[in-house]
RNA sequence: GCUCCAGUAGCUCAGGGGAUAGAGCAACUGCCUUCUAAGCAGUCGGUCGUAGGUUCGAAUCCUACCUGGGGCGCCA
């Protein structure tokens, strides 16, 4: 209703006008949701506001702005209540035909942007030759969302996995596959390192413990650097070895996302280098080239360095990430860059974007975004870990949803007594046990650590998805029962009579003002709120107005706003990167 | 020491200038001869961390402090 709100805010502009005058032209009306639906659907508090200006009692002019307010074809009266809050309640015939006109629109009336732009989501971001573990779920969760729920406004987005694929601990990786896999190096597809995170741990013990692979190491790194040619082709195999593994996890998370990791920079870097020493802002500190930061300190209170260049001659992740960010606008054209990161980063990304605003890298119309998460924690408060004390890895994590969600199936369709095939219930155990995990995740404020509880995600009560995968099931179970073809409904009239649907009207005519928002906040957590609102509001209905015994013309007017319904759950779950079920 | 984030019901969390602060879970009470119970209706539950300040109005903005969690020179 992005457009009833624009309307409103243009009748209360010229009533502000018509009522005191051309100097309260441009006066905001401060028109927001109501705060209790008993007020109404939309309520305006800029009589308060004009109070000291107008030197008035607020009752007074809101009276005045009322008197020139012309709303009919939209609301009913408007009434004035309390200190003097103007509240204006829609009519049901404007719902109707907002209703009628979004009902055989694919997009669900939400026109795509009229200002596109170039927008770089960067997530995920696992490391080379290391297997993804919890601490990449928020990330790849909450980044493939905002990217998702972006390309659907219209914008033109690129998701890049930004991954760990070079440095130094690739010296140790290289020499140790050198060593323990050297017919990997001249046979094809010879490589099945199986379990990446224990030649990791091998590779990791013989550094710490072996004078000479550590000195071997050093000089693969070398190696590394100059581009010679064995090294960089067992780099290869490390690389594409630990894509497969990744793209495992990717297809069961349904996340789509192009490979472009910290060495796709490695022949920027020098020049990152040299044009910030050119721009005057390099300083050699303790042998390594560093700028100086504005608002950082020491724990000595003096200026802290951001090292763009180690004293060794070598690049850290700075360097690599102000390549980026050039790389990224200057050839990318980027309007928009949503790093999607932990928030113990936030002050990397401050530091690496002043260094690049200070070298004129950052022009005015590019917006750069640290989308920070919080902690993934266990339930008793402390870091997610297994039994045992290990890192969770994230195929365990997502297997262990999935075996819950079955498990609760099978226990279901045993006390209901239900016969379902082998496929079916492999189906529906996967997408309840992933779209949980997303979801709970998701519909939480990101900023804030999450616990996480495969109970409360799994719970069929509650803001869970399976309660609204449920509610979309059974929108489904309507059109089977009654033998309907949603498609088949056409453009048909909608009257509400009942106050369920008339609540239910008004939620699904809200979709476009909740992907606004989110398009401005990247805060998926208000979407997952709007469509458990929705799922409330439709078993309400469900529960209040038959339908399929509902008369005519009511039968079918009640069958559309159980589909807008449906169609309405499935857009948004989609945007959360979650398909829905026919039958559960 | 500096810095970032958080602190709201027993628990998990929404709300980030506007009316009497919301939801889910848990606990308790009703409702399946009905398209429906993976649901609906209801009860119980709050010094919005503390103290000041700004404002017609503060959970929301500002300042200080307390508590918890991150980060802070050559790992990423």
């Amino acid at each position: 209703m992005n457009a009833t709100i624009a309307q409103l805010k243009q009748r209360f502009e010229q009533a502000l006008v018509a009522a005191f005058g051309r100097e309260l032209a441009e006066t905001d009306p401060i028109l927001v949701p109501a705060s209790n639906p008993k007020f109404g659907d939309y309520q305006s508090n800029v009589a308060m506001s004009l109070t000291k200006k107008l030197g008035k009692p607020p009752q007074g002019i809101a009276q005045a702005i009322v008197e020139q307010l012309d709303v009919t074809d939209l609301c009913e009266a408007p009434t004035i209540a309390g200190p003097g809050f103007i509240n204006l309640r829609l009519k049901s015939s404007y719902l109707e035909q907002q209703l009628q006109q979004i009902q055989t629109d694919p997009r669900l009336g939400i026109a795509p942007t009229k200002q596109p732009q170039h927008t770089i989501v960067d997530f995920s971001s696992p490391n080379i030759a290391k297997e993804m573990h919890v601490g990449h779920l928020r990330s790849t969760i909450i980044g493939d969302c905002i990217a998702r729920v972006l390309e659907f406004i219209g914008h033109d987005v690129l998701r890049i996995n930004h991954l760990g694929d070079w440095g130094t601990q690739f010296g140790m990786l290289i020499t140790h596959l050198k060593q323990a896999y050297p017919e990997a190096l001249t046979t094809a597809n010879a490589l099945a390192l199986g379990d990446l995170t224990s030649f990791y741990k091998q590779a990791k013990q013989r550094f710490d413990e072996d004078e000479e692979f550590r000195e071997t190491s050093r000089l693969e790194v070398v190696a590394l650097q100059a581009g010679n040619e064995e090294t960089l082709r067992a780099w290869n195999l490390l690389c594409e070895q630990s894509f497969l593994a990744f793209r495992e996890i990717y297809d069961l998370l349904d996340i789509q996302i192009a490979n472009r990791g910290e060495s796709f920079y490695n022949p920027l870097l020098a020049g990152v280098v040299s044009d910030l020493d050119k721009a005057g802002l390099l300083v050699e500190d303790q042998g390594a080239q560093c700028v100086f930061l504005e608002g950082f300190t020491n724990k000595e209170g003096n200026p802290l360095p951001l090292i763009i260049k180690k004293s060794d001659g070598g690049y850290n992740y700075a360097t690599t990430d102000l390549a980026a960010v050039r790389y990224r606008i200057q050839q990318d054209h980027a309007d928009r860059i949503i790093y999607v990161t932990d928030a113990g980063q936030a002050n990397h990304f401050t530091q690496v974007w002043q260094v690049a605003r200070k070298a004129g890298w950052i022009p005015d119309n590019v917006e750069l975004v640290h989308v920070p998460f919080g902690l993934v924690q266990g339930e008793d408060g402390k870091k997610f870990k297994t039994r045992s004390g290990d890192t969770v890895r994230l195929r365990d994590l997502l297997d262990e949803a999935v075996a819950r969600a079955k498990a609760d199936l099978e226990a279901r369709l045993q006390e209901e007594g239900r016969q379902e095939s082998e496929d079916f219930i492999d189906h529906v155990a996967e997408v309840v046990g992933i779209s949980s995990v997303k979801y709970a995740d998701l519909s939480q404020n990101r900023t804030s650590n999450y616990i996480f509880s495969y109970d409360k995600m799994l719970s069929l009560q509650g803001n869970t998805a399976p309660y609204l995968l449920y509610a979309y099931v059974r929108v489904q179970g309507i059109s089977r029962k009654g033998n309907i073809d949603f498609q088949q409904l056409g453009d048909h009239a909608i009257q509400l009579t009942e106050e369920a649907e008339s609540t239910l009207a008004k939620h699904l005519l809200g979709f476009d003002e909740v992907l606004s928002a989110l398009e401005m906040d990247l805060m998926p957590n208000r979407l997952c709120q709007y469509l458990f609102e929705l799922s409330q509001k439709f078993n309400q209905f469900y529960d209040r107005c038959p339908i399929l015994q509902a008369d005519e013309p009511q039968r079918t007017s009640r069958l559309v706003l159980a589909d807008l319904t449906a169609r309405t759950l499935k857009l948004g779950l989609s945007l959360l990167g979650i398909q829905v079920l026919e039958r559960m």
